[in-house]
DNA sequence: GCCGCCTATTACAACGATGTAATCTGTGTT
DNA sequence: AACACAGATTACATCGTTGTAATAGGCGGC
């Protein structure tokens, strides 16, 4: 068994308060009591009771993070540095995965575990509206993705101008049959809808007409899903200039069938990602991209959310952050806007 | 505020205890009271406080995930099918990252957030010993990784013969200079010792004399790592016949720094990883590796973990799952002992 | 030497849920 | 009609911690 207050305090001959006094330092001690507390604080090795301490004082110091797939490299990355800025400020993160099925996204965000965690970072899969168009009693809560809502507070990316740049990147080199893949049939996943607005956007200032055929659908956003649709796109159709995929996993899958198949990657086609995972990096050739600083998001959104904690009431904020088209092989030389 | 059973007890015209009842199932309530209660719940949208739960009883229903670095798509994967198999059984996951400081494994085993967590699914970095050489009172755990010791739960694969396998089919081409990728100098990594290990074996059985310079030193053990540990070996050595890196994301390095120096795999050099993840599968070429059955390894280990919370007694278990050698386009036609 | 004040410490209650043991209700038996 | 009994429901205490308000202790001032 654990030791509690109550066995310190009965070693150090205190009362169990004096004990919590010790151990959380708000209630000044004098140093004679402190050195007794703190001998049989080591003696017993004892450890807070996370449980009984979440319910005293209504926080828990555990945040939820919750995503549609923990396996996607750019999930995880975020994760990554969701968990380290997390802990950095003291705070422990359990992960819920929220792509298996679309309705976890609302229970989370309504019922759940809402009293084990203060907090909920929500990276949504379905259109944001889904998941915060809810009455009242939202938990302290931060978005992750697109900006498009004013409601809750949020931190994203200026997602229909980055996929404009992109786009029009890939045609500032002359190519004509750009295509994108990743684009959804059924469920609407936001960040698509956003994605394709922006090469939709970017054709239309190249002046390139469209063409729906080029707008490849591609409902698992993983390699093999990506290696599936283009192998099927292939078969049916010419072999595009360009590729602009949604995202680095997408184009991964998308490399490795256009290296199956002979076809060389940018002689004969661009092909460029969304993320900047680090794999993508690595990849043969290495992926042009757009990159957001993942690190900067976490960090904005656990500001958030602390500050939502603090004080329920206050004006929702919505944050773009900065994006950057990184240029790599797989594009060939390539310029954005400002060249 | 939430509402609690007092708020749906008074609601429901019966005791909280009745409320209680009805919400766990497990004391049997009359049809009548039953209908009564579940009508207040619904409408004061009652969730239960799961600190105060979690006191009462002593469980949480969370358990903890610690592994190195979340980012890796490796500890990815393997933490997407452990956040899965535990939702499946009404369990939350916290996740830990052990990576940045090798104290970070002690402290979750012995201190920690003990009390808010049920269980400790530990992927260590560590010599194995380190983390689980402690007296007394170790919380419900199971190890993930290298089966190296007889005192804790745990889930593993045989890495040496994994290793001695892979390089037994590497040097079964008739490749005489085999080196290997991620032999780590300053501190232990247990998996880079057992590996290493396999492929010594493997040199011996196939005859091949041992040249050290051929175990190439990598700490970090991911792609950018990798690029620049092979590309410091490419400076001063000639190029090996075969390339057998620890894990995928190595291998992934490795062959983006092979293609950029324009050597040809599997043509010149043959490639091979370990942990078979999804981006590996989708290089160029694709990834020869050892495949094993993350999902199986998630459920195994939580299937040991709850065994261990209901009878903290049991002696300790350890499983080795079996693994694969999957040949892809890295290695050309190769073939594992069966062959 | 007594009083008052400031500080360190304490007793008590409360957070919300639930196991235990006691009470209550209704049914069936003689 | 009285009684035993099973099942449903309840009161109470408890898990470990910490805020509140009351107490104890020490010191200076008069």
């Amino acid at each position: 068994m654990r030791a509690t207050v109550k066995d310190v305090a009965a070693r150090a001959g205190v009362s169990p308060k004096t004990v919590s006094n010790v151990v959380n330092g708000l209630v000044p001690v004098s140093e004679r009591t402190r050195a007794k507390v703190e001998a049989a604080l080591a003696e017993l090795d004892y450890v807070p009771n996370l449980s009984a301490r979440g319910l005293r004082n209504g926080r828990t110091g555990v945040i939820a993070l919750a995503l549609p797939d923990l396996a996607t490299p750019y999930s995880a990355e975020l994760a990554h540095h969701v968990v380290e800025v997390a802990h950095e400020q003291g705070f422990g993160v359990q992960i819920e995965e929220t792509g298996r099925d679309p309705g976890r996204e609302f229970e989370l965000v309504t019922k759940a575990r809402s009293n084990l965690i203060d907090g909920l970072i929500l990276n949504p899969v379905d259109l944001d509206e889904s998941a915060i168009r809810v009455g009242g009693n939202l938990p302290p809560m931060v978005l992750l993705g697109e900006v498009s809502q004013r409601r809750v507070d949020q931190v994203g990316v200026d997602n229909v101008g980055a996929a404009r740049e992109m786009t029009l990147a890939l045609a500032g080199t002359g190519r004509r049959r750009i295509a994108v893949l990743g684009c959804v049939d059924r469920r609407s996943s936001a960040t698509a809808l956003v994605r394709t607005e922006g090469y939709r956007l970017a054709l239309q200032d190249a002046g390139i007409p469209h063409d729906p055929a080029l707008e490849i659908a591609c409902d698992e956003w993983t390699p093999a899903g990506s290696a599936a649709a283009l192998a099927d796109f292939l078969a049916r159709h010419e072999l595009p200039d360009a590729l602009f995929c949604f995202t680095d996993s997408l184009a991964i899958g998308a490399l490795s069938v256009l290296a199956a198949s002979g076809h060389r990657v940018p002689e004969e086609i661009l092909v460029a990602g969304f993320d900047d995972v680090a794999d993508g990096q690595y990849a043969v050739p290495a992926l042009t991209t757009i990159s957001v600083d993942k690190r900067a998001m976490a960090e904005n959104a656990l500001r958030l959310l602390t500050e939502r904690m603090a004080d329920r009431r206050r004006e929702p904020v919505q944050l773009a952050l900065p994006y950057k088209l990184v240029v790599r092989a797989s594009t060939g030389a390539i310029s954005g806007p400002g060249a």
